[in-house]
Order: structure tokens, then C-alpha cells, then sequence
RNA sequence: GGAGGAAUACCCAAGUGGCUGAAGGGUCCGGUCUUGAAAACCGGUAGGUCGGGAAACUGGCGCCUGGGUUCGAAUCCCAGUUCCUCCGCCA
């Protein structure tokens, strides 16, 4: 969510950035939010004035009764409810003004960064920059749910009959694979300074709609029958729902977070459930990065954060590329946004293991995270990342570390936490 | 799930219908003392949010949330939320 203010200041620039973002339909909420803010604004100030007057013949009334003035409180008192249905009639245009303008400045994309690639959709994406070698190795890699299958680590049938198609259950090495990598995910992150957290796996109605626009609401969230509750499609909801309505102190900052959750997503849209194997599902698990930080350093942390990401795919042997999010791909909270890929050598292209952005103030905004400023409280920004999510990332393991026989390798770094197993057989 | 208690500003906290323009602290700024700092003491202004104004300043709203009573609500009534204490159930 935007200021205001810019809309009053400097309607071209918002509309110029709605372009960008290929909305053009959206063009018109400008000019109808803008002549909207007048009128409340008009609104407001006349029914401030009538509540100013009422107030004044109120305490006045109150002088009166102490004085044993009745019958002159009384003619006062006729005075005061001939200006309440004033100003109740007023209110009531002001109210549904208000939240009119609410809901257009909702949907009101914000500003994105000046370096943010213009582009349609997620076909115009840019790649930024490679690590590691793309190797396509002389035999084929399966498939990875057959991988799977060979070493006993994959049963969908079952969870097919017991939660339906998007779910499945992960068993042996692969599943303890799966823990490992989320565990020294954790441990990576906590070596870069970031303070370990498991967060509330379910949140309010509220908190939902302050960290993400409604689109993505509809799409991904499963809310929890006869309550007010949601399961987080990610930590980062729950871990930045957590500054809610606060004022953060200035000796705090930055603050820097590693969570761990479980995900749920319904994954409504373009894609859908419909692949085999577990690229897309309905749960998976995650290691997140969140940072709420002075404005001035948003682009410094954005520029750190993914490359921690890059880093630890590294140490993994798995290789990546950035991709940048274009204009029109980027959600409407995002100021920029960068797409973590590894390497699939089955497929000889990179896929999605992670996503890196940078939300400026507009989380901030919708939610009230704040900081005392000389003169004014001011918004922070909040940024998010993701470590590692796996099934995903168990793919992009599987993948890159079969060896022609069927076997697995594993890691130097996993080692550790799978009883120094260097390989899956 | 049951019974009690609580919620006031960034933090602590006073306040049972009108002289509250939410007291008083702390935080913050300045000073005394000190080699410097801390502590102590003295003085000061500002508090959240939305308007108007170039600014000084000024108005509305705001005492957990939402309703209600009243000319007037932090204060009274109703519903809800969260926290604390105790009981029950439970990994």
C-alpha cells in the first residue's frame, strides 16, 4: 500500500508506475481515489468543526449544572442533539468515503525500483547471473519421483487417499534428507547472525491482509473452518505479522530472523496440482530469512539476502542463477524481487527453489510497523527470503547428486546430520 | 472447558460521569557535580493518529476491539479479544 499523499502530490508517477506494471486498468483508480481523498477530506473538515462545536456547548453544560443553571442547560442541551443529527448524517458519508478509498488504495500496486526490468509477464523475466557450472552429465537422470521410488522415499498413492492429490508421504533417507537440509539450512543462517524462530503455523484474518494483496489471499490461503484463522503459506506471514501495530526501537534495527514452517498453499491459478512427482503441493517446508531495517538499507540487505541463498546452494554443490522478476510478474507489494533457481540436469534449465524480495514500506504500511522519528513516526522496510523449501529443494538434490548407478551422493555439509551417511543406496 | 483478576501513550503508572487539554515518572534534551563517565540533583518539551496551515499554531479522533446509554464516557452497560492466577483435560 501506498501513501496517500503521493497520490495527492504526484498522480503521474503512480500512474506511470501502474504502466509499468502493465494494469492499465487499474489507471482510472487514480483519478477516482484522488477526487475521492477531496471529498473526505472536505468532509472531514466540516464535520470536525461541528464535533468542535458540539464539544464546546457540552462542557458548557457542565459549567451550567454546577452553577444550578437547569433551565439554561436544557435550551443548551436542544442546542447539542440538533448538531449531533448534523453531524451524524455527515458521518456516515465519511465513513463510507473512507473505506471506498481504502479499498482502491489496496489494490494500488506499489512503487517499484527504478532497476526492475519492464516486462508483461513471468515469460520476460531477466537472468541476472550463474553460479556454479550447468553440468549435464553423460547418462539420464530419472525423473524424480522414480529416484525417489528406486531408494523407497516416496509414497503418493497413500497420501492421495488419505489428504488427496498435492500431498505425500516422504519415508527413509529421503525423508531424513529432507529434515537434514532444513536443519543445516537453520544452521547456515544462524552462522550469518539471524536469530532462529518457530513462529505460530496459523494466523488472523487481519495479519493475512497485511501482508499480502488479495489475490494472493484467495489463491493461496486455507482458512480454518468457524474461525478466524488461516494456515501461513509461509513463515514470513506469521514472522512479519509479529511487528504488528508496533513501534520498533531505533537500537533494534536491523532485525534479522531465520524461521522454520511448515507451508500450506492451495495453489489455485495458472499452474495447479496437475504434474506428477512433488514440485508443486499443497504443503512443503521452509527456512526463511526476514529483515525489517532502516529504509536506506533495504537494498543493501535485498542484495545480501539472496546472495546467503546463492551461497548455500553452493555449498551444496547445487547450481544456481538469479532471475529477476519483470514489472509485470512482480506482486503488487513488491518493490523488486529476485527468483533463486537450481539446476535440473533432467531437464537441462533451472527451476524455482527460492524468491528474494523487497516490500519497501508497504507491508510496513498495512500492518504498522513503525519507528520514532525527530519529528514524525515513520514506516520501516521488510524483506523476505527464503533459505530453503523443500520438497523443492529435495528435487534440485536428487537431481544433482544422482550418480549413474542409482545411488545418491551426499554433501560434505549434510553429513552431519544424517549420521555422516555419504551416500544413499 | 470452568472460576476469579487485569488491559491507559515507546515503557512504568494515576485516574469511579463535566475544573482531564489523560496527572506523575522513565525515555529524550540542557545544566550542576566529575579528569571522563555513571549515579544523584536542577530545569525543559514532546507524546498516538487523521485533517487545516509555509510555519508558529490549530481542530477531530484516541485510554484493548466493536456496539450502547448520556447534552457529555478512560470512567456506566452489552458483546468480543488477549494476558495473569487457580481448577479440569491433554502431547
Amino acid at each position: 500500500m501506498i501513501d496517500i499523499k503521493l497520490i495527492r502530490e504526484n498522480r503521474e508517477l503512480v500512474k506511470e508506475n501502474i504502466k509499468k506494471k502493465f494494469q492499465d486498468k487499474k489507471l482510472s483508480l487514480v483519478d477516482e481515489v484522488y477526487n475521492l481523498d477531496l471529498e473526505y477530506r472536505e468532509c472531514k473538515s466540516t464535520g470536525d468543526n461541528l464535533r468542535n462545536d458540539k464539544n464546546k456547548l457540552s462542557d458548557s453544560i457542565g459549567a451550567l449544572m454546577r452553577d444550578k443553571k437547569q433551565d439554561e442547560a436544557t435550551e443548551v442541551k436542544k442546542k447539542v442533539s440538533d448538531i449531533q443529527k448534523e453531524i451524524e448524517a455527515l458521518e456516515s458519508r465519511e465513513s463510507e468515503l473512507e473505506s471506498k478509498i481504502k479499498d482502491i488504495m489496496m489494490v494500488i500496486p506499489n512503487i517499484i525500483d527504478e532497476s526492475v526490468p519492464l516486462g508483461k509477464d513471468d515469460s520476460e523475466n531477466v537472468e541476472k547471473e550463474r553460479f556454479g557450472d550447468p553440468v549435464v552429465p553423460k547418462y539420464e537422470i530419472p525423473y524424480h519421483a522414480d529416484i525417489l521410488e528406486r531408494i523407497n522415499g516416496l509414497d503418493k498413492d497413500s497420501a492421495g487417499r488419505t489428504s488427496g492429490n498435492g500431498f505425500y508421504y516422504l519415508t527413509g533417507d529421503a525423508a531424513r534428507i529432507h529434515s537434514a537440509m532444513l536443519s543445516y539450512a537453520r544452521d547456515f543462517m544462524i552462522d550469518k547472525g539471524f536469530i532462529y524462530c518457530i513462529p505460530p503455523f496459523m494466523i488472523r484474518g487481519d495479519v493475512v491482509s497485511g501482508v499480502m494483496s488479495f489475490e494472493e489471499m484467495d489463491n493461496m490461503m486455507y482458512k480454518i473452518e468457524g474461525e478466524d484463522l488461516y494456515l501461513i503459506g509461509t513463515s514470513e506471514h506469521s514472522m512479519i505479522g509479529r511487528f504488528k501495530d508496533n513501534i520498533v526501537k531505533k537500537d533494534t534495527l536491523p532485525i534479522t530472523l531465520t524461521s522454520y514452517s511448515p507451508c500450506f498453499r492451495k495453489e489455485v491459478g495458472s499452474h495447479g496440482i496437475e504434474e506428477r512427482g512433488i514440485y508443486r503441493v499443497h504443503q512443503f517446508e521452509k527456512q526463511e530469512m526476514i529483515v525489517i531495517c532502516e529504509p536506506e538499507d533495504s537494498m543493501d540487505w535485498y542484495n545480501k539476502m539472496w546472495a546467503f541463498t546463492v551461497e548455500f546452494f553452493r555449498s551444496l554443490d547445487i547450481p544456481v542463477r538469479t532471475l529477476e522478476c519483470c514489472s509485470g510478474d512482480l506482486a503488487d507489494l513488491k518493490v523488486k524481487s529476485v527468483d533463486i533457481e537450481a539446476w535440473s540436469p533432467r531437464q537441462q534449465k533451472y527451476f524455482e527453489v527460492g524468491s528474494c524480495s523487497n516490500l519497501g514500506e508497504a507491508q510496513a504500511r498495512r500492518l504498522g510497523i513503525r519507528c520514532k522519528g525527530e519529528k514524525s513516526n515513520y514506516f520501516l522496510h521488510t524483506l523476505n527470503n527464503t533459505v530453503l523449501a523443500t520438497p523443492r529443494a529435495l528435487i534440485a538434490f536428487l537431481e544433482n547428486n544422482y550418480n549413474e548407478d542409482g545411488t545418491v551422493n551426499i554433501p560434505e555439509a549434510l553429513r552431519p546430520y544424517v549420521g555422516n551417511k555419504s551416500i544413499i543406496k
